[in-house]
This record gives C-alpha cells, structure tokens and sequence, in this order.
DNA sequence: GGTCTGTGCGGGAGCGCTCTCACAGTGGCA
DNA sequence: TGCCACTGTGAGAGCGCTCCCGCACAGACC
C-alpha cells in the first residue's frame, strides 16, 4: 500500500541534527535547555530548527520520561445545566492562569454518565496525563477509585466522602453554612429554611450539616419540613423555593446553598409576592458574579476561589514531582459578604 | 541514583506476553482485535492481562501508528462570562455525546488570550490530538492559521472571516437573523433595534447583517442609533438595552442576537417599566433552556444543535481518515419558535 | 508424494526521542 | 611534564509498542 498522505511529514530531531552538522544528543540538550552545550552549536541547531519549523514528537519524548507535562481537569457532572454554572468557569480559569506560565498544559475531561467516567479513566491510566484534578464528585462515582488504584496523582476539589487518603482543596463549607444561618439568626429570623446542594455531593452535605450546627448552636429546633434538596441550578433553587413556600409560608429567612440556586430563589419569591428581605431574607454561598447584581443584590458566603485554585494546582505538582510522599490537603476560610438580601 | 518510586510501574505488552505463554506480537494482536489468533491464545492473553492489569502505553502505541485517538474541541474565549453560555455547553455535550459509543477520547482546551491559543497550537502540533474543533473564533484569533499551517484535521464551529479553505460547520445565522426581524415588521411593529453579538465574530456580523437585510427588504431604513454592541453575555444584552433606550425611547422591538443577551434585555426593560411584548417585542437567538422560562417566554431562532453537533465530528473524522480531501462545510437551517415576547 | 494456499504465530526492525557513558580537548596545579 | 578535573560532544542502547516478513504446519488438490 503507498502512502499517499498529503500531510507532511514532520521533521524528526535527527534530520534537524544532520542540517546542523551536530549529533541527535546535542540537539536534544539544546530542545531541553541544557547548559552544556557551545553557543555556536546552541546557535546552529536553532536555526536549523526555525528552517525545518521542527516541533518536538511528544509522543517519542513521553515514552522515554514517562512525562507528559499535561494534566487533566475532570469535570465529572451529568447535570448539563451545572456545568455552566460560574463556579466551574472560575476553577478553569484559575487553574489555566496558574498554569499559563509554565510548560505544563491543562485539558478539560467532561464526564455525563459513568461509562464516560470509565473511560476518562482509562485515558488516565494510559499515560496521557501526568496528574488529574477532580471536581464535582457524586458519592457513587467510580473515578476517584479508578484513579486512586491506577497510582495516578490526584487532587480532589473538595473532600472525598469516606476518609480516604486522598489529596484535596476544599472550602470550609461547613463553617461557613453555619455562618450564614447564624447571620439569619443573629438579624432576628425565626423561621429560618435552608435550600440544600445535592446531598449525593460533599458540599451540599456540610452546607447542611452547617446549617443545622447554627439553628443546634442557637437553642433551634431542626425542622425538616424547613429543607428542600436543590441541584446547585437556577432552577432548581426556584423550584425548591416554591416548595418550602408551599410547606410553610410564614416563613421568614432562607439559607441557600448556591448563589446559581439563590437566584432562583429571588425570583420564586418575587412571584410569590414576598419582598427581599423584608418578608423573607436571602443568604447564598459562593459569592459568584452574579450575586452582586441580582436584585436585591445577595448577601452570601464567599468562598476563598483565588487561594483555592493556586492550591489545586501546587498540591498535585507536589505530588507528580515528589513521588511517594503523603498526600497533603487543605481546607479554605470562607466569608460573609453583607449586601441588601440579608 | 536508585528510584525510590511508590508509583507502580505498570505491566508491558512483553510480562503479558511471558505470562500467557505467546509473543508480544499475539498479545499485539489480541488488544487490537486481530481476527487471526487461535482463541487458546485469545483465552490466554486475556487472563495474562486481567492478571497482570494490564493497560496499554499510548504514546508507544502512538509514536508508531501515528494516531493519538484523542480529538480537542478549543473554546477560544476570553471573556469568561461567555464560557458559562448554555450554547457552549450544548456543543461540548453534544460533541462528547457523539465520540461515547466510539474509542475517541474528547479533550477540551481553553484560551484566555492569544498566548494561551499559541500553547494550544504548540500542544496539537506537538502531537496529542488527531484533528481540533474550534468554537468562539474572533478576528484576531492566530489559531486557525497556526493549525491549518500545521497540516492539523480542522473542523471550525462557525465560518472563517475570510473564505479560506477551512471546513466549518454553521447555523444560517443571516438567514435566522432576517426571519427575527421580518416577524417583527410582519406583527406591526415601527421602530426595530437590534442588539448584536460581538462584531469581530462572525455570528455577530452575519446576524446583523441579518437583521439589516430584513429592514432592507421591506423597504425600511437602517438606522446605526438602532444598533448596539453586545457581547452574547446577559450582562452585556442588560447594558446594551439600556443604552438603545436612551437613544430611542420610543423604540417598539428589538432583535436580540442571543438568548442570554435578550435575558439580560427584558431585565433592563422592565426596569425600564416596559411591558413585553405589549410596549416592546422581543425576539432572540439560539432558542436555548432559558428562552422557554424566562418571563415572557422567549421568542427566538432555533439552531440545529442536534444536526450540528455530528456533522462537526463527522467532517473531523473524515478528514482525519481521508487525507488529502478536500475539506467539506454545511451550513444548518435555523427557525422562528414563537412564543409570548413577540 | 509433491506442490500450493492459508492460518497462526514469532522474530526483529524501527517509530523519535532521552540519557548514560565514553572520549577528546582544554586548562589548572603540583 | 604529568596528572587531574571539567567541558562539550557523539555513539548507542532502549522506552513500549506495531507491523512486516517469514516459518511451521494443516489441509486441498493434482
């Protein structure tokens, strides 16, 4: 069979090395900045490089180093409207930027469905990445296993379920769910309902657990009929709005577990002709963009995302670079940011 | 230097081999289905690999067959607003839904800026991915040239700004635009405004001149005061709203060339005490989740997502397996959903 | 019995790179 | 002058895989 490929075939480090009148080794000591090397053949093999535009074969260069100076962030989340969700914008954002200055490349790995997580495994294990990042995990989802057995650097972007010893950057979404009820509290609510995150995830289960600390802290009783599940959306947060509206309406403060869902929120409340906050105050969590804009604009938690992001990051380096040592895991301060709502 | 590595090394295609008794041509040849091996052998190298958990090495595999089985789908985005937009999310879903059933690995890339869109050059060049589908291309972007420099399978979401021989795929946004605005002269309407996308994108550009060419045609003037700048971002629809309100009060439509945007424009118009579509008729683009649940509903232009998405893999693959065709294009037919904002 | 086709399998080269090692050349110091 | 470091360089092995080629053997056919 010829090959009547039209592609041109890229130039190899030896061809680059015969137009350079050196060896193959002194090229590479000059593609990888060794000191080593005379600036007259640095100079000679550069610009035999700029004529043959030589791109270095990564695929040659990683069998060797067992490196492939990429890693993977997983965004493991079948809820399509989730992954809009501003959150998720700001951590790969923040984890680009801090990788923008070195030579290492992020890829984004989307999982809906488990067979999809299966698969962003197997990519893992095959060797195409050196480190992978993990967020948004469901408690039933097999990857950080998967991963965790394949030996494969991991950092997860909040804390696992069980007490795994797996590395992790996470806010302090208890505390700071706890915070926000005992801001409701202390400005005088006494029927105060929270909306929850999905309590498969880890955040929405330490909102909770925050939110119930506050009302156990204060002498309150917790009411169930006072918490509606959510999904971390918009729409979510209106629909479980309107439910907690149906089950009491005389309620008078709402802790929400998102600003995405607190949003939603407003605007079942604003149909259910409450004012905000005089009827009912509002506090959300995550401080998003949106949350200074909404009308009346919220009153939320912040979480730590520009110290968070740089952690992610730092943590799996350490970990792809210093192979074998402990995996080390840190928990961010979040804070309440006053606005109109609450 | 002794390796004092935790990480395990992982098995060969030679210990399989050994293990099950065969060479590490049979073991080849079973992990890539050869339909010449006795199933003895099969059985066995089966086992050897379960044994062994065994998982092939893809850049040994790659540097050979010259295929990464990887495809990058780039969002080429600086504004991180426009990142959390539903239309991106539907692509990236619609893509990865697509490559599920196949042994293709979907990677998603970022860029910030135009350092970042050279790191990404550099990465396909480099050799990781098989072919790229490029969203989001702005005027300026140097992506599309150093790809197709590059020789690299290229499939854009969108048409090039110049009438290069790329392949795309693209919804008929002129045409979309034309049946927005001539809904609006054909319900009676006087003074039509037009909030646009981004000029130095194409959906941006072809959308208005969309617009135009339906004022055009039923004999209307263009008036530049009638025309704002927004940035497909809700925000940006919000401000750019507000500015044609003050330009026109007396304005009784407006073509919004996205739905975020026209979100964004019937918040600033009930701020604005307007009534829609009594006072003034809203017509958006893109017919996303939100178009259905906003308030009023949102009249708008439907993209073929569900076309566009397997046609924007389909031309990819081809190019990746037939090289040296000539690269195809299509372009999707949009339509009116009529609801209650016009 | 001899030749031929087909099947299953193994040997071995080689993909493009890195990295160890050896070697020639230079200069410093006794 | 002799010895030792040190520096710049190249030869060559080898990373884990694929794939071409050739061999042994089985069965079909003259």
């Amino acid at each position: 069979m010829t090959d009547i490929s039209t592609r041109p075939a890229s130039p190899t480090l030896d061809e680059v090395a015969v137009l350079a009148g050196v060896s193959r080794a002194t090229v590479s000591r000059v593609v990888n900045d060794s000191p080593r090397v005379s600036p007259e053949a640095r100079a000679a093999v550069h610009s035999a490089i700029a004529e043959l535009r030589y791109v270095p074969n990564r695929m040659a260069r990683s069998l060797v180093t067992r490196r492939t100076d990429t890693i993977a962030l997983v965004l493991n989340e079948p809820n399509t409207q989730v992954f809009s969700d501003p959150f998720f914008a700001s951590i790969v954002r923040g984890v680009s930027a801090t990788l923008a200055d070195t030579d290492l490349n992020l890829v984004l790995l989307t999982a809906q469905d488990e067979r999809e997580q299966q698969k962003i495994g197997r990519y893992a294990r095959q060797g195409h990445v050196d480190g992978v990042i993990l967020m948004s995990v469901h408690s039933n989802d097999p990857l950080p296993d998967i991963l965790a057995d394949a030996g494969m650097p991991l950092v997860m972007c909040g804390r696992p379920f069980d007490d795994r010893a797996v590395a992790y950057v996470d806010a302090d979404n208890r505390g700071g769910a706890e915070a926000a009820t005992a801001h409701l509290i202390a400005t005088g609510h006494s029927r105060i309902a929270t909306i929850t995150g999905p309590l498969d995830m880890i955040a929405g289960v330490d909102r909770l657990a925050g939110h119930r600390a506050a009302l156990t802290a204060a002498g309150r009783q917790v009411h169930p009929e006072l918490e509606a599940e959510g999904d971390f959306t918009e729409v979510g947060g209106a629909r479980a709005m309107e439910s907690l509206l149906a089950r009491d309406p005389e309620l008078d403060a709402v802790f929400v577990a998102s600003d995405p869902m607190a949003v939603g929120a407003l605007r079942a409340l604003r149909a259910a002709g409450r004012r905000v906050p005089e009827d009912v105050a509002v506090v959300g969590f995550d401080d998003a963009a949106v949350a200074a804009r909404c009308d009346p604009p919220l009153t939320t938690i912040a979480q730590p995302l520009t110290d968070m992001t740089p952690l992610l990051t730092e943590l799996l380096l350490r970990q792809i670079e210093g192979v074998g040592e402990p995996a080390e895991s840190r928990v961010c301060h979040t804070s309440l940011v006053r606005r109109a709502s609450a």
